[in-house]
RNA sequence: GGGCCAGUAGCUCAGCCUGGUUAGAGCGCACCCCUGAUAAGGGUGAGGCCGGAGGUUCAAGUCCUCCCUGGCCCA
């Protein structure tokens, strides 16, 4: 039973030893605790202390985070600090007071274990109500559980060895809805104990489930009010049933079970007995995949618009016998060499008389039977043109049946079993060889092959469905069809085409729904119909049954048996009325949650005001016909409005080839390894990012571990190297920190990112858009992490007296990133989140909230907005790249310095770019950028038409006018470029004048230095390459800088331990050069080396200078 | 047969609603850099008739029509 490595039971005693044990490398694997506690303790208050973050002494210093995290163990270490502070219920209880934003869950069936299909569902319905309580609403979350159904009855008949009603009735009722009862919550606790793993918030204490009186009460109220609404009926209607099962199934039932078979198809000889065709001893040709059928045939239909044919051939063993067939099909069925005699009219068809297949069911002696009629389902894409009609088997015979008077022949019981002829007892599927062999053999068979089709089986015991004329109840939705598809347009539908395409399709073409079943573990239906009168009361309670019965029934279980026990006298007639046999689709039970979750209207009549309708749904799109359905037709039906105002809709859970993931295929992940192996984060964060939520998703290790590498490790890496350092320099958030005005231009560019990027997820969320802000928050990471930090490493581990106020500076910034990230980040993957507050809120803030999810959502401060500076930095970044690009071209390694370089941008982006410059030319190791102004000798100007201003202007003319453009010589350009300065220019274009403004066109400058160029668009770099010996010797410095930083490392020293360090370099003129450009000093401070003594070495390490020289370096500790 | 969705680099996906002339990211691949985030980190490059064909437009990955392929749903 137990997953490997999962010890059952909780251990969550062992939980408080072993801090900090999740990032040894030595698996730590504890169990998580039930969400489900029976009593919580209140939160301790603001000091409480952070899980595993060494804060137990009195000073605050900042915790010592590992390199490499194990991610599954640092959750479970999270779900204890979780667990420690009620932080789910006091999120809830912080914002009760808050205006209301209310969630539905769509009850799971707990009778399978959760897959990786429902932590998809799950996640999705937990980040956004994460998000609306830090943004201050409050969001109940009311777990659910659908109990009721087929499918439990279905594995409790497997358990039991049962195979049929009768079975179950000898079983007993009572016993047999008893074990529904605790075979339907058996896996609730794997459930709750997954969704609490991967950090699903749903309150699993205040649960509703479907099975419960209050609920049931609920749902007779709802059928009530539908029945006084004249909304219910009962039909003799034909309905997609299952023999085994004893039941008809809905349409979404129905919709599951579909398989390509092949059934036979046979053409039959109905000889007419009446008009001219019957004395000429013609026959009509009969079409039928339900040979079966064919005994209870009371007429055929012929198309209003279908040409038929009286036909003469040799073909069927009958010399020149005479067939009456569509026209259309003729060649097909009778082939191309048949005779056509003549075109019969159908006038002349209706009405006719011919003989039956069969003669073993009769019909009523009054029937008028066996006669041809009107139907305009005739198509003559298949079969003859002549339908076979049986009113039991069919929905359209017996629409026709209906109008005709024509009988209904049913000789088939409720298993699917012939009551009566030669087949008596055999289920009618397995009649139809030995039909098809007795017309053979009566001569009244053409021909007979095999079609291939889709046709329906019972979803859950695989057998073929029959369509079979039975009574049973409906709701009559299609009197209310205007109000859905009005209700529907009111949804938000994610995506969008949902409303108008499946879903709006699908109720465009809106049946009543079957809600009656013929089983036994459902809601009964409260309809008690009396024996003599037949008068149906519906009952719209317990309390109102026992007012009924003059007994008290409020205690009453309302399941079969014991509800059909109950009599009462008929209030029409005094006879006495008896509960109908049937339960309720169980997808009524869930559609009426909104209201049944609180028993309303019996109970609960403010929560349901407070709680309706949800803002917020999300199922995966296979709910359509479902959840999301039953949903909206019941409000609809009962308050005329939607019961949710937003509702997502997801892909479903491919493996990584794209297949769907089955059992048969073997290719089903558990969702616990995957939780095992990678952690809950990573999941969560794959389902939020990986493509469009409504998309199939891919789910693999691979793609998991991408995720770990490529977002996660990236925000980790830059946790880490804050922390180091903050460690390090004791690091006081709340000293005296410089205001950001003040702050040096990376630090105002990360926060102006940082207030971008907050407006944008905010925006995001509000609209449901994940992708936006997943997508966005992966880029701030790498922004961060791969430009704030490369960029300004230095300011963190430099002495902070060399600029006190700058190095604050830089660790304010980063804090406030990080900090501000992790709040971001806490609806997302709010593991992680939680682990980045603690460390970097909780060790140092007595006053900091418990828990990231305590906090309000970010806003981010004005003083952070700078769209200019973001703007320069995105072009300094730009300039960068095509300086790393044109270092790569030269091959002049990184670490040796150049003298210069010259950047090219277009006017419009250089305003702000000035203040950059020098982190360019430190990112590329170049002593001096120069900003070209346009106006220099070292570039050369070249137009570019800008389509975007031309085309309006131009039209039909812009490509000409951008040809002169572009075809300007160098000169030209040179003079059109200082003349747009000024104002517009003319240009001849086909022998025409045309004015062209400055918006046109676009200057590109190229530098003409013979320097190595990097140009992309209309941005350029050139790189003097040239090397002068200070250059090189700098560069040699740098050289031994590494080598010894090496030095350091190969021993092993701490980040902060000083050396003393001996050089030796040959030859004499380096060692002077160095000395005298003062390199040993920048050498020594930059190793942290107490002393530097040139002398010779003795086992040194040998350094290799290049052209320059060597070295040979030691260092002691 | 009908409806909906998807088709963009070897792979996984953005971009399409709101058209603008070098189409993006990650992974993978090749080459390289860095060595004070170090069992890490980073760069550069190659690689795209944006499924196909028409059309609209000065301009189409983006809008329209048809078709092809795959998936889902319906019948």
């Amino acid at each position: 039973m137990g997953r490997p490595g999962r010890p059952g039971g909780s251990s969550r005693a062992g939980r408080a030893s072993g801090q900090r044990g999740w990032y040894r490398g030595t698996p730590v694997r504890r169990v998580v605790p039930r969400a489900a506690a029976p009593t919580r303790r209140p939160v301790d208050g603001p000091t409480s202390e952070a899980a595993m973050t060494d804060t137990s002494s009195p000073v605050r210093t900042w915790p010592a985070v590992p390199t490499q995290p194990d991610l599954p163990a640092m959750e479970l270490d999270v779900l204890t600090l979780w667990e420690r502070h009620d932080v789910f219920h006091e999120s809830l209880r912080r914002r009760s007071d808050g205006p209301v934003w209310t969630f539905f869950e769509g009850p799971p069936t707990a009778n399978g274990r959760p897959g990786t299909h429902h932590v998809e569902a799950r996640v999705f319905k937990d980040v956004f109500p994460r998000y609306r309580t830090m943004k201050g609403r409050f969001v109940r979350r009311k777990a659910g559980w659908d109990c009721h159904g087929l499918p439990v009855e279905l594995e409790v008949e497997r358990e039991l060895g049962l195979d049929s009603k009768a079975d179950i009735e000898a079983y007993g009722i009572e016993a047999f809805n008893a074990q529904c009862r605790s075979s339907v919550l058996r896996y609730v606790g794997a459930f709750e104990e997954l969704s609490d793993r991967i950090g699903f918030w749903i309150d699993n204490d205040d649960a509703y489930r479907t099975m419960d009186a209050d609920y049931v009460d609920s749902l007779w109220w709802a059928l009530k009010q539908l029945w006084d609404g004249d909304l219910i009926f009962e039909e003799f209607r034909v309905t997609p049933y299952c023999g085994r099962c004893g039941t008809g199934l809905s349409d979404a039932e129905v919709a599951l079970g579909y398989q390509q078979v092949d059934d036979p198809s046979v053409f039959v000889r109905f000889p007419l007995t009446e008009g001219t065709l019957a004395e000429q001893h013609a026959s009509l040709v009969v079409w039928t995949t339900t040979p079966w059928t064919l005994p209870s045939n009371v007429a055929c239909a012929v198309g209003q618009d279908v040409v038929y044919q009286l036909v003469r051939t040799s073909r069927f063993g009958a010399s020149d016998e005479l067939l009456v067939i569509a026209a259309d099909l003729r060649e097909r069925v009778i082939g191309e060499d048949a005779e056509v005699v003549r075109t019969v009219p159908v006038d002349e068809l209706v009405g006719r008389h011919y003989e039956p297949p069969f003669a073993f069911v009769t019909s009523p002696d009054d029937a008028d039977a066996h006669r041809i009629v009107l139907g305009d389902f005739v198509t003559t894409s298949d079969g003859s043109g002549i339908v076979h009609l049986a009113p039991a088997f069919g929905a359209d015979d017996m629409v026709v049946g209906r109008r005709e008077g024509l009988p209904i022949l049913n000789p088939v019981d409720a298993e699917g079993r012939f009551t009566e002829g030669p087949w008596d007892g055999d289920f009618v599927k397995d009649a139809d060889p030995g039909i098809t062999r007795d017309l053979q053999e009566r001569g009244l068979l053409l021909r007979s092959e095999t079609y291939t089709h889709t046709y329906p089986f019972c979803w859950r015991c695989k057998r073929p469905l029959i369509y079979w004329a039975k009574p049973s109840w409906y709701i009559r939705t299609t009197a209310r069809r205007d109000e859905l598809l009005a209700n529907n347009a009111t949804i938000d539908w994610h995506p969008e085409h949902i409303r108008d395409g499946r879903f709006g399709n699908w109720l465009e073409n809106n049946v009543d729904w079957a809600l009656s079943r013929d089983r036994y573990w459902g809601t009964p239906l409260p309809f008690w119909r009396c024996e003599d009168c037949d008068h149906v009361e519906v009952v719209g309670s317990r309390a109102e049954l026992s007012e009924r019965t003059g007994r008290q029934h409020t205690e009453l279980d309302p399941h079969r048996p014991y509800v059909d026990e109950i009599t009462f006298p008929c209030p029409a007639c005094g006879g006495e009325a008896r509960r109908v046999p049937h339960v309720a689709d169980a997808w009524f039970d869930s559609g009426g949650m909104p209201y049944a979750q609180w028993g309303y209207p019996h109970h609960g009549q403010e929560e349901f005001a407070r709680h309706y309708p949800a803002d917020y749904i999300c199922e995966a799109i296979d709910q359509t016909r479902g959840w999301f359905y039953t949903l909206l037709a019941e409000s609809t039906l009962l308050f005329d409005d939607s019961s949710y105002r937003t509702c997502l809709c997801l892909g479903h859970i491919v493996d990584e080839d794209g297949r769907k993931m089955s059992k048969s295929a073997g290719n089903v992940l558990d969702p616990w390894e995957l939780i095992e192996q990678h952690g809950a984060d990573p999941l969560r964060w794959l389902m939020f990012a990986e493509g469009n939520p409504w998309v199939n998703r891919r789910v693999s290790h691979d793609l998991l571990a991408d995720v770990v590498r490529r977002f996660l490790l990236t925000v980790w890496n830059t946790h880490v190297f804050f922390t180091t350092y903050a460690r390090i320099d004791a690091f006081d958030p709340g000293g005296a920190i410089p205001e950001v005005a003040a702050r040096p231009a990376s630090d105002r560019w990360v926060l102006a990112e940082l207030a971008a990027l907050v407006d944008t997820v905010d925006r995001a969320l509000d609209r449901y858009d994940i992708t936006t802000a997943t997508r966005r928050l992966e880029r701030f990471a790498d922004d961060l992490s791969n430009w704030y930090v490369r960029r300004n490493r230095r300011r963190f581990w430099k002495a902070a007296s060399e600029d006190p106020a700058d190095k604050q500076a830089a660790y304010a910034t980063l804090h406030t990133c990080l900090t501000t990230l992790a709040q971001l980040l806490a609806p997302f993957v709010p593991f992680l989140a939680e682990r980045l507050w603690q460390d970097l809120q909780v060790s140092q803030d007595p006053d900091a909230e418990v828990s990231v999810h305590l906090t309000d959502f970010p806003q981010a401060s004005d003083a952070w907005r700078d769209d200019t500076l973001r703007e320069a930095m995105a072009t300094a970044r730009h300039v960068t790249e095509l300086g790393r690009q044109a270092r790569n071209d030269t091959a002049v390694r990184t670490r040796q310095p150049l003298a210069r370089a010259l950047v090219s941008v277009p006017p419009s982006r250089r305003e702000g770019l000035a203040e950059l410059l020098p982190d360019i030319a430190e990112e590329l190791n170049v002593k001096a950028i120069e900003l070209s102004d346009g106006t220099g000798d070292l570039v050369e100007r070249r137009l570019k038409p800008n389509f975007r201003a031309l085309g309006p202007v131009f039209q039909k003319r812009a490509p000409q006018v951008a040809a002169a453009i572009s075809e300007l010589g160098a000169d030209a350009s040179e003079r059109v470029a200082a003349a747009l300065a000024e104002g517009a220019v003319s240009l001849q274009v086909d022998g025409d004048e045309v004015e062209v403004t400055a918006d046109m066109v676009e200057v590109i400058e190229t530098p003409r230095t013979g320097w190595a160029v990097a140009s992309d668009g209309n941005t350029s770099f050139a790189l003097d390459t040239e090397l002068t010996r200070e250059l090189e010797v700098e560069g040699a410095a740098r050289e031994l800088v590494r080598a010894v930083n090496d030095q350091r490392k190969a021993a092993g020293l701490e980040l902060t331990d000083r050396i003393e360090l001996v050089v030796a370099v040959h030859p004499e003129e380096l060692d002077q050069a160095l000395a005298e450009g003062g390199h040993y000093e920048t050498l020594a401070r930059e190793v942290l080396a107490v002393s530097l003594q040139r002398a010779p070495v003795a086992d040194g390490t040998p350094v290799d200078l290049g052209d320059l020289g060597s070295a040979q370096v030691a260092i002691r500790a």
